[in-house]
DNA sequence: CTTGGCACTCGGTAAGCGAGAGTGCCAGCC
DNA sequence: GGCTGGCACTCTCGCTTACCGAGTGCCAAG
C-alpha cells in the first residue's frame, strides 16, 4: 500500500511543514526535495496518503498537512534521533554541574530543556517512592505537635506536621528517632511500613499507641501520591506558536497548571528508559489535543520523568534528541551528588 | 483644577472601561451614570482630564481610556476596598484550613487567589531570613559529604549538601548537631552567624577547622538570596486578556518565569502590612509595562508577600480586597500551624 | 458655567476583485 | 501499469472602495 516513495513523500511533507509552518504543495515538494519524480506523480502519492489518513488538506486547493497518524508514522519509522552537537553537550554538562542542591538541579534542568528545544519543558522531582531513605528526623514543635522530615538519597526532603493525642517529651522523640533511623536506613519508601512496625515493639508500652500513630501518619502521608511536584519552564514559548493552536493557548496553559495531570501523562510513558512520544489526541487530556509530548524517565529505576510539550507540528528528531540527552545527564548528576 | 465632578467623571470612566473593555464616550457616560449633566459638559471635563494626563484617546474620535496616572488617581483617591462577600470568606477559610503542610498552604493560597481574582496570582514562600530557626539537622551522606537541613518556625525546610576536607564521623556530627541546635533554637536566621561562632569554640581542636567550614558554608548558603521560591497560578487567565496587551502575552509570560524579578517586585512594596498597587510603567520591568501588580505582605513581620498581576485595566477595588483578605487568612493559618 | 447643535474625523466592517497556489483529472508516453 | 504535462477549477488571501456610526471639538445661546 505504501511503497518506499510514498513514505519519502510523507517524510518530506512533515519536514517541510515543520519548518515553513505552511501547508505544503506538490510543486514545492518536488523543488525542495530531490525525489526524482514530477509534481504530478507526487500528487498521486499524496492522494494515496490522504486516503490512508496520514495527511489532510485544511481546505480544497491548499497544500497538505500531516495528521496525528502522519506524525506517528514519521516518528516511528521515518526518522532517527538527531543527536545534540558537541558544543550543546558541553554547555549542558557545565551548566548542570554548577547546581548547588536538588532544587537547583531541577530548576536548571527545566530551563535548559525549555531553552534547547524552544518548547514548554516539564521536569518531575525525583520520586520518593522509588528512592531510598537516607535519614528521618523528628522534631518536637509543641508537646503535642511534631514534624517529620524524610531525606531521600536523591536529596529530596519531605516534611509533614502532625498532632498526637498525648504529650510527648524529648527523650521519647530521641529514642524514636534513633530506632526509626536504624530501621529504615537505605530502605525503599515502600518497605518502610514493615520496618516501622518492628520499631513500635521496641518502645515502652505506654507510648506505643502514640508511636504507632506517628509512624502510621508518617508512612501514610509520605506514601500517598506525594510525588506531585513538577517544575515548568518555557511557557512563554507557547506564545510563539499562537497560530498553531485553534483559538487560544488558554486551554493549554490551564492543562499545564494541573500538575497532577501532567505527572500522570509523564508516568504513562510506554517504554521505560526510552524516549516516549505522544501526539495530539493520543494524549488523553482535552486541552492538549493539539500538542505533542516528548518524554523520558531519568535516573536509576526511572526515579523521575521529564519532557517537553509543544505543538504537534514540532521538530521531533531534535526534541527527542534533547530530551534523551538531558535525561541522561540529569541521571548522572543525581547519582554523583547522592 | 480638578473639581469634584471631574473626579466623578474619571471614576465613571475607569469603572466603565474596566467592565466594558472599550473606550468610553461622553454620551454613554451620561446615560449609564447619573452625573446630572449633559454629554457636552462631560466632554469639557474630559478635555480637562486629558490635559492633565489622566485619560487619553486611542485615536481621534474614539472614546477615552484611562492612563496609568488615571488609574493611580483612581486607586489613591476615588475608590474604597471592596470587601469579600461572607460566602467568599467562608469558602476561603475552609479551603485554606484543609491544608496539610507548608507546600500545601502555599499551593492552595495561590490557586485560590487566582480563582477569586481571575488574574495571575503570585505567592512567595515564607522567607527564611525573617522566620525563626526551629531545628537544624546534619546528616552524614559520605564521610566527606554532609547535608544540612534547616527547619524554620513557618514549617519551611531548606537543605544543602557540602563537601568537607577531612573525614567526619558520626560522633562529631552528633555533637555538632546538639551544640548547634542549642545555640540557634529560636534565633532569627540573621542572628545565626554570631551564635555559630561560639559553637566552634566548644568543639575539640582538631575538628574546629572542619566545623568552622561547615558552619560557614551553612550560614552562607542559607543567608544568601535563598528566599527565591514562589508559586504561580492562573497564567491561563492571561489568555482572556489577549486584547488588553499590545501584541502578545509572550513578554508577560517571560517576566513571570523570572522568579527572582517577581520576588524583587513583591518585596519593593512601599507600605508594610498594607496592600500596595503598582500600575503599568510604575513596574520597573519591561515585559510588565502593561500590567498592574496588587500585592501585600502576609504573616507576622511580613514574612512573605503575595499578589496578583493583571492588565492595568483590572478591577482594583475587588483585587485589593481579595489580596488583603487572603493575606490575612494565610498569616493566621501560618501562625496556627507553627 | 452649561447646553444643544453641527461639521468633521476616523476606525471598523462589508463587499468586490484579482492574483496565486494547489488540486484532480485526462490523455499521451515510456 | 506507472509517470508526466496540460488544463480547468476551486478557494484563500490581500487589497481597494465605500459606508456607517460613534465620538469629538467648537460655537453660540441660555
Amino acid at each position: 500500500m505504501l511503497d518506499e516513495r510514498k513514505l519519502s513523500v510523507l517524510r518530506a511533507i512533515v519536514e517541510d511543514y515543520v519548518t515553513t509552518r505552511e501547508p505544503v504543495g506538490s510543486k514545492a515538494l518536488a523543488e525542495r526535495h530531490s525525489l526524482g519524480v514530477s509534481p504530478a506523480t507526487i500528487r498521486n502519492d499524496m492522494a494515496a496518503l490522504e486516503d490512508e489518513g496520514y495527511i489532510t488538506q485544511p481546505h480544497t486547493s491548499a497544500g497538505r498537512v500531516p495528521t496525528d497518524s502522519g506524525y506517528r508514522l514519521f516518528v516511528d519509522r521515518l526518522t532517527t534521533v538527531k543527536p545534540l552537537s558537541a558544543a550543546e553537550r558541553r554547555a549542558i554538562k557545565t551548566f548542570l554541574e554548577g547546581a548547588l542542591d536538588l532544587d537547583d538541579i531541577v530548576t536548571r534542568t527545566v530551563r535548559l530543556l525549555a531553552q534547547v528545544t524552544g518548547q514548554v519543558a516539564v521536569v518531575q522531582y525525583p520520586s520518593l517512592t522509588r528512592s531510598q531513605v537516607r535519614h528521618v528526623e523528628i522534631v518536637l514543635l509543641h508537646p503535642r505537635r511534631l514534624m517529620v522530615v524524610v531525606i531521600s538519597t536523591t536529596g529530596r526532603v519531605e516534611q509533614r506536621t502532625l498532632d498526637v493525642a498525648i504529650d510527648v517529651d524529648d527523650e521519647t522523640i530521641a529514642e524514636l528517632r534513633n530506632n526509626i533511623n536504624e530501621a529504615v536506613d537505605g530502605k525503599l519508601l515502600s518497605e518502610i511500613p514493615d520496618a516501622a512496625e518492628r520499631v513500635a515493639e521496641k518502645m515502652a508500652v505506654e507510648v506505643r499507641p502514640t508511636v504507632a500513630a506517628i509512624i502510621a501518619t508518617m508512612v501514610e502521608s509520605l506514601t500517598e501520591a506525594n510525588d506531585a511536584r513538577v517544575a515548568l519552564a518555557g511557557t512563554a514559548n507557547l506564545a510563539h506558536f499562537n497560530t498553531d493552536f485553534p483559538g487560544s493557548i488558554q486551554p493549554i496553559l490551564e492543562a499545564l497548571e494541573e500538575h497532577v495531570v501532567l505527572l500522570r501523562l509523564l508516568g504513562e510513558a510506554t517504554s521505560p528508559s526510552q524516549v516516549s512520544v505522544r501526539i495530539g489526541r493520543e494524549l488523553p487530556v482535552e486541552g492538549l489535543s493539539s500538542t505533542s509530548l516528548v518524554s523520558s524517565s531519568y535516573g536509576a529505576d526511572g526515579i523521575g520523568h521529564l519532557g517537553v510539550i509543544g505543538p504537534t507540528r514540532m521538530d521531533y528528531p531534535g526534541n527527542i534528541g534533547a530530551v534523551h540527552a538531558i535525561a541522561q545527564y540529569v541521571g548522572r548528576i543525581l547519582e554523583e551528588s547522592s
